[in-house]
DNA sequence: CATGAATGAGGATTCATTCAT
DNA sequence: GATGAATGAATCCTCATTCAT
């Protein structure tokens, strides 16, 4: 009886559904969902909810922490590939997309940065670190200022994501992308 | 409430002290304060506070109005005795100094913009309209960039305003309201 | 507004007839009585049970402490008014007329002597201590043998309490009570 | 379960393992162990357990079922081969020394006694008979008053057996008896 | 047969709101 | 008018039992 035996197809499968409700969830009606409804959203009892996830909490948690990763990755994979400043310009574009196909990341990101619950550090802290390795670089290559901190960004991405179905929203996000990218440009010591 | 009665005197000063209640619970404790505690904050009953407002979201309606009455007005006032760039410049530190005395103008703005009730519809329109006219001044004047509207600064305001008592906040607000300014200067036609 | 201002007259009457209600329930169902019970049993909302009693657990609890209270009053009061031995015996048959006017006393003397749960530490040692009085003041009169603690006859009492609505069942308990007093008085000095 | 055909070695002692792993879960926890437990402590699935035990009630009833045959095989036993009042006396302290060795007896005694399901009316006339007839051989020789029934004297053993890992429980548990075997003898015909 | 994932009724607790005092 | 006790729907979570793999 090995400790972890790989999951079996079925239980595998109505974790991500799991996973994925509660993100559809969370765009649907804020953070307050109800275990019934993202249970009910899965197609699956409550019972089976509580089987893949301890409580409500880590629930929420793993949906942020899936969110988070990915982003993290990508903006690594852009640094890779692109120069910095049109890195983080895609990273930031990125964020928009994100949020527009409906991944959740907009809740995360909101709920990541309005609370100071140690829950979300973790998730906190590896987003300020991404943002971090994207604005150092920009700054080394001269085309950042280089006051300005991850952390700091993160909080300043909140109008990014913050949004609810809002006729129109995309171009508003991508507009106040642009605003803080101008932003983070105009000091930068060769001005692109 | 009928408007040809004046209200008695401890009524009216029970009603304002509910609202600063309801507004320092909001502060403490974010947006999921009960009413009980806002009550006993405010030295009164629940019943108290019923009688003054029809329900817990009506109170905290009213906390809106108040606090976005008050930034407008600032606005306009700004508008009124500065260049509009300056004006815009002093609102948005205006917008941090307001979240730091603890006014709870964060909290305010947080759920006004991260809501879509119709609730809000008023607030949020007051605001983006303030807003619009900072930026219409500034565009007319040529130092700010003609194509961002008012509802999209507001939405772009919340880093400013989602923080929670963390070290060295004021600081990182302020050079979050720097960076959109000078995003919002960025394609101006005349650079100041 | 005094910390403690006497408490009204029907939320006083409800706290009573709750306490009453919960120690019925226990009468008729054992231990894992049902808070919604109870409150009907009251012919009020857990709301109002809630309201009066912290949690289940505070509930059963506080029925516990009024019942120690009760016997450990008794017993001292006895001890006053008749020899030791006697005093012993009247204490026995006492808690078997407790137990059968229905004041719950058997599930909670059940309860106490069944777990080692620290919430019942207490009334545990008050009843023990109460037992010891009597033992003590028989042990010095001659009339009761010396080696026996309080702890070990309030142990010995289970099978006096412990009993469901079976026929007959009072004078079974009295005739255990009996067999105790008699092996209780068996080693004495002074034989009776 | 057809008595037609054996049961497959595998799953006897499968069977065998299970209410091993119940009696032992019922003295480390008491009486509301949960299935699941009971089976992990078996090293098998619930699945499994439910193979074996038609209800959680079924396995439960069955432990107990087990010790009280072995209860009662050990009383004839002794009656076979020791005086009447002194086979009584070992009974009791073979009692204590069965709770001792943690066969699970303490607990099942208390369920016995504290229900009157009619699950357990067969497990508890059959140690109500057992003691009958130690004690009905006892009253014939003398040497044990005439008055008190098995049943009677069953529930004078919940204290006995009532015990949790206490310090010293042996020693008090040892006690008791002995004071309920003076009671006993008190009135006998024939004092030994 | 064994496994362990899924079910879902049931139970404790919270809190906005009402209403007797 | 003020008080705070009562209400009860709503929510999170548990666990005996069933059934697909």
């Amino acid at each position: 009886m090995p400790t972890s035996r790989p999951m079996r197809a079925d239980a595998r499968r109505n974790r991500e559904t799991l996973l994925s409700a509660a993100r559809q969830a969370f765009l649907d009606g804020g953070a307050e969902v109800h275990v019934e409804d993202i249970a009910r959203g899965a197609g699956v009892a409550v019972g089976t909810l509580y089987r893949h996830f301890e409580t409500r909490e880590a629930l929420i948690e793993e949906v942020w922490r899936s969110e988070v990763d990915e982003l993290c990755a990508a903006a690594d994979g852009l640094l890779d590939r692109f120069a910095p400043l049109d890195a983080l310009r895609r990273f930031l574009l990125l964020l928009v997309d994100h949020s527009a196909v409906g991944k959740g990341m907009s809740v995360a990101l909101e709920s990541i940065m309005a609370t100071d619950s140690p829950v979300f550090d973790d998730a906190r802290t590896r987003m300020a670190d991404a943002l971090t390795r994207l604005l150092d670089a920009g700054s080394a290559a001269g085309t950042v200022r280089g006051d300005v901190t991850g952390a700091t960004l993160l909080r300043a991405l909140g109008g990014v994501c913050t949004l609810r179905a809002t006729e129109g929203w995309i171009d508003e996000a991508r507009q106040i992308a642009g605003l803080l990218l101008d932003g983070l440009r105009h000091g930068a010591t060769h001005p692109a």
